[in-house]
DNA sequence: AGCGATCATAAATCCTCTTTATGACCTAGA
DNA sequence: TCTAGGTCATAAAGAGGATTTATGATCGCT
C-alpha cells in the first residue's frame, strides 16, 4: 500500500467516477481501475460498488477512505515539518502533559519559563493517555509532565510533583458523599480503563492487583478524559484519578472521593536523554524552583 | 514521497547503519542510499548526516523522522479497519463531541439510547476544535452534536440545545467576581483563539466584530479545551466558552463569568445526509425526546 | 600502511505502473 | 426495441522507476 494509491482512493470516493477522477490525478483511467483492483486485493476489502453511473462507496469502503483521508493529511505534515526547517523556525519550547498534568505547577512553570525567556514561544501540547511519554521519543515536544509508572527508557525524568488519588462515581452513587473509600469499597464496580496506554500504567491505575490478590472489574475503555468522565457521569463505570483532575473537570453529575488505601500519583518532568536543549534545561530548572517553593 | 520511502527513512533512524537497514527491509544497501537521497531532494531537507560509522539524524531529520513514523502509524489504521470489515464487526454507535458537548444532554442521549439498544456499543467521542464536523464527513463518526456555527453542507442537522456564553478569566483577574460581563468590557484582553477551527466558527465565539465595529485583541492560539485554559490560568489571555465548559472544567485557578450581551450557543445534532443508518435515526429520536422533556 | 566498515555511484536488469486499444455492460433517449 | 454515450475492466505494449551487482571513496582502527 502506497501514499499514491490512498490518493487515488481518496480521489475516486470524492469525485465519484473513476474517469474524471483520473483526470483529476493527471493519470489514465485504467490506470486508476488496476489501482483500485490492486488495493482492494491487497487489503481483502471492495472499497467501491462499481456501475454504470460511476462508483459509490461500501460500508467497508467509506471507513477505509476516512482513514485513507487522515493517512494523507499526516503525510503532509512530512513534507510540512521539513519546510519549517528549511525556512530556519526555532524558539519554541513545547511543554506535553495529559489531562491535569501537574495541576497548578504545569501552569505556574510555563508561565514563569515565558516571563525570563520573552523570545520563547512555550506552547502546552495536551496528549491523551499516556501518550506525552510517546510524544518525547518521536519529537513532538521537547519536553513534559510524565504520568508515572511509564516507561522511561531513553528518557531523563524528574520527580517534580505528587498528588493523591481519587475515584470518580455519578453524583447519584450511594457512595458519592463519602469522605473517603478504601479501594476494597468499589471492587465490584466497573471500571474504566484505556487500550492506548502501556499494560503497566492501566494496571497501576486500576490498582492490580487489589489488596486482597483479585483482579479489578473491567469496564469499557475509552481514549481521554472527557470519553471517561461521560461513561462515569452516566452509571457505566466508575474511574480512577488524581486529585487535580477532581478539581479541573469538577462536572456536577459527578463525585470524586478520595481514596485512603492507595499509593498517590507521582508526576515526573522528563525529556529525551542527550538531547542537549538549553530550553529544556531552563524549563526543568524552573520546575525544581517551583517545585521546592523557592523564593522567585 | 510514498510510505515505501517513509519507511526506509524510519528503519534507517532506528538502525542507524544502511547497511543493517536494509537487510532489516530486505533490500540492498545502494537501494536505501538511493531512496535517502531522492526523498531529501523532494523535501529539501537533509535528514542524515552520514560518516563511517554510519548515519545520524539532523535535527531537521528528527522531526520529519517523527512525522514520518505517525504517517506509518495512521497507515497502518487504514489496513487495520479494512480488517475489521473483514471480521464483520457492526453495531457500534460512535458519537462525536467536543468539549462539554451538549451539556448533560450528551450523556443522558447516549446512556438512554444504550439502555434500549443493548446489543450496541455506544461510544462516546472527543474531538478537539469544530473537529467533529470533519469527523462525520470522514466518517469516523456517526453522529455528533455539533457547536454552531459550521459548514452543515451535506449533513442533517437538528439544533437540540441552547446555552448561554461565558468569559473565562484567571481567578485573580479583576472583573474575576463580577455577575455578568459585556462583552465591550474585555474588548481590549487578549482571547485565546484557535487555527484548527473555520473562520466562521472562530469569529462567531470571538463575537468579531465587536458591537462598536471594532476586532478582538487576538491572543495565542490553542488546539484544545486543556491548552487554551492553561494559557488562561496563567494569565496570557482570557477566553469565551459556553457555560457547559465552565461547569465541566470548573479549575480552582479560573473564574468564569457570564457574558450578558452575546448570542448563546446553539447546538446541532447532526449527521451524514443519506446516511440511512437505524442507528443514527433511533439516536436522534432519543436526542429529541430528551431535548422536549418529554416523559420516559 | 593496510584492512574492514560504511556510504555513494554507475550501469544493467527487473518489475511496476501507465498507456493505448478495445471490450463489456448499463442507461437513456429516440 | 435499438442505438449511442458513458463508465469500468482487461490485454498487451512500453516507459520509467526501483533495485541489483559491481565497484569506488572515505574513514577509523590496528
Amino acid at each position: 500500500m502506497e501514499l499514491r494509491q490512498l490518493r487515488y482512493l481518496v480521489t475516486i470516493a470524492d469525485v465519484g467516477n473513476l474517469g474524471r477522477a483520473a483526470e483529476r490525478l493527471y493519470v489514465s483511467q485504467p490506470a486508476l481501475s488496476y489501482a483500485l483492483k490492486n488495493l482492494e486485493s491487497e487489503l481483502g476489502v471492495r472499497r467501491f460498488d462499481r456501475h454504470a453511473g460511476g462508483v459509490t462507496e461500501t460500508v467497508a469502503g467509506r471507513d477505509v477512505v476516512a482513514e485513507a483521508r487522515r493517512t494523507l493529511l499526516q503525510a503532509a505534515r512530512v513534507a510540512a515539518v521539513a519546510e519549517r526547517h528549511l525556512r530556519g523556525e526555532t524558539g519554541v519550547l513545547r511543554v506535553g502533559f495529559e489531562a491535569s498534568g501537574a495541576g497548578e505547577l504545569t501552569t505556574r512553570a510555563r508561565a514563569e519559563f515565558a516571563r525570563r525567556n520573552p523570545g520563547v514561544r512555550v506552547e502546552p501540547k495536551r496528549f491523551d493517555w499516556s501518550e506525552e511519554v510517546t510524544a518525547l521519543r518521536d519529537g513532538r515536544v521537547d519536553v513534559a509532565f510524565v504520568w508515572l509508572p511509564a516507561d522511561l527508557a531513553g528518557l531523563h525524568a524528574e520527580i517534580v510533583h505528587t498528588e493523591p488519588r481519587v475515584v470518580g462515581l455519578p453524583s447519584g452513587h450511594a457512595l458519592a458523599r463519602r469522605d473517603g473509600i478504601s479501594v476494597l469499597e468499589v471492587n465490584d464496580e466497573p471500571l474504566m480503563w484505556t487500550e492506548r496506554a502501556p499494560r503497566a500504567w492501566v494496571d497501576w491505575w486500576a490498582v492490580n492487583p487489589r489488596p486482597d490478590g483479585s483482579a479489578p472489574r473491567w469496564g469499557p475503555t475509552n481514549d481521554n478524559v472527557e470519553e471517561m468522565l461521560e461513561q462515569v457521569a452516566e452509571g457505566t463505570a466508575i474511574c480512577f484519578a488524581p486529585h487535580s483532575m477532581a478539581r479541573y473537570y469538577a462536572r456536577p453529575d459527578l463525585a470524586w472521593v478520595p481514596l485512603t488505601d492507595v499509593e498517590p500519583l507521582k508526576v515526573a518532568l522528563a525529556w529525551v536523554d542527550g538531547a542537549d536543549n538549553p530550553l529544556v534545561r531552563g524549563f526543568a530548572a524552573v520546575v525544581s524552583e517551583l517545585a521546592s517553593g523557592e523564593a522567585l
